[in-house]
DNA sequence: TTGACATATGACACCGTGTCATCTATAGTA
DNA sequence: TACTATAGATGACACGGTGTCATATGTCAA
């Protein structure tokens, strides 16, 4: 977490600050960015970006968590939008997800988070999926899925349910950016990998 | 891949650099990792290092290319042992990677691997499972499988069954490295998600 | 005005990287 | 043996990035 000097600072400064740090994000992933560009870019000196931040990490997972949170935001509206059809709010993320990383510019952002995507950053990506949070969070998420229509018979197993099409949902977002597929060829390979999910693997 | 000057080296020399290597990798991420560290411990100078690789990376994927074939090998083997059933091999496959990620000293190098798999070490973790090498070895992998089993119709189609179980797969040994489970725990969530996978998330 | 506290600043020590000029070893040739 | 060409070994060095710290500045209340 920022340090309480970030939050104390105006808002002028700190939509630079954020800025800055987003357009480095963008340029490199996490680990070959470089604090000295986010300095230049926003115009501070050295000291101050310490003030503010414990160090880099610090403010990407910031930036991180406030794109996670209006990502599940998004989710729990597609739940509703989609009568608690799970399949489909999943697919909508997913195309969403991928039309923000394949937009230019600051949004570069997603693409450099997909493509270093390792078990940190994805525990920060999907963190609304995690077994507390979704027990926390029991009402938004659990009441607002169609359970009839799943091939479970328990809390447990939705859980599960959650974390196969995260790991399908999320390993496409990265081979989809990684092998530069255009949005269609993603979406209908992405499609073809949830119907066999749905119908299952195996022959009755 | 490493320079000739590598492969030129003899076996006494090359053992000692790869333990070098591979200690260090066991000790932290890729990206934590210093080629200095590798140097004291093996005893050779910094530029040295420089005449065998072209950087850290290209050490430390020398190393897991090493590891993914015999992956790879283990896999196929499994599929003859067990007649063709991809699920079986897959899940001793599992199962054989979390333990020799359990297993302390020089194979944390595993562990590491796992919790900071991005999208160019996946690729190279599960370099046998792309498109391009399952055609090429379409007798190898292809013609192990059992069809019969599968609910699908073509070639394209298990390609997809691949990425599903492959994408799941990986994101259980994440999981598991990262979130501590003990072997059993692990095995026992991986396996619920593959029947989950084999008899489909949606109801009949 | 003064003191107490929060914030800002940039010089600096430290560390890791990759390069390069130079040295050494080896092997082929006359 | 002496010469030469080629491969390999070496470590000093320039460069760039990080995090810290002593010092400067600002703010507010008494």
């Amino acid at each position: 977490m920022p340090k309480p000097t970030f939050f104390n600072l105006n808002e002028g400064k700190r939509q630079i600050l954020i800025g800055a740090a987003k357009k480095e994000f963008s340029r490199v992933s996490l680990y070959e960015a470089s604090i000295s560009n986010i300095l230049k870019s926003a115009g501070i000196p050295r000291g101050s970006f310490y003030q503010y931040f414990e160090d880099k990490e610090d403010a990407f997972f910031y930036l991180l968590n406030e794109h996670t949170q209006e990502r599940h935001e998004k989710f729990l509206n597609n739940l509703k939008t989609y009568n608690g059809d799970i399949f489909e709010a999943v697919t909508e993320i997913f195309h969403h997800t991928l039309n923000r990383s394949h937009t230019e510019g600051q949004n570069n952002f997603i693409k450099n988070v997909l493509l270093n995507m390792n078990y940190k950053i994805e525990k920060a990506f999907t963190k609304f999926l995690s077994k507390e949070e979704l027990s926390k969070r029991y009402d938004e998420v659990y009441e607002l899925v169609d359970w009839k229509s799943l091939n479970i018979t328990n809390e447990n197993q939705l859980y599960h349910v959650m974390q196969i099409l995260s790991a399908v949902t999320f390993h496409n977002l990265v081979h989809s950016v990684s092998n530069q597929l255009s949005i269609e060829d993603a979406v209908s390979k992405y499609k073809l990998e949830i119907n066999l999910l749905k119908t299952g693997l195996s022959k009755k």
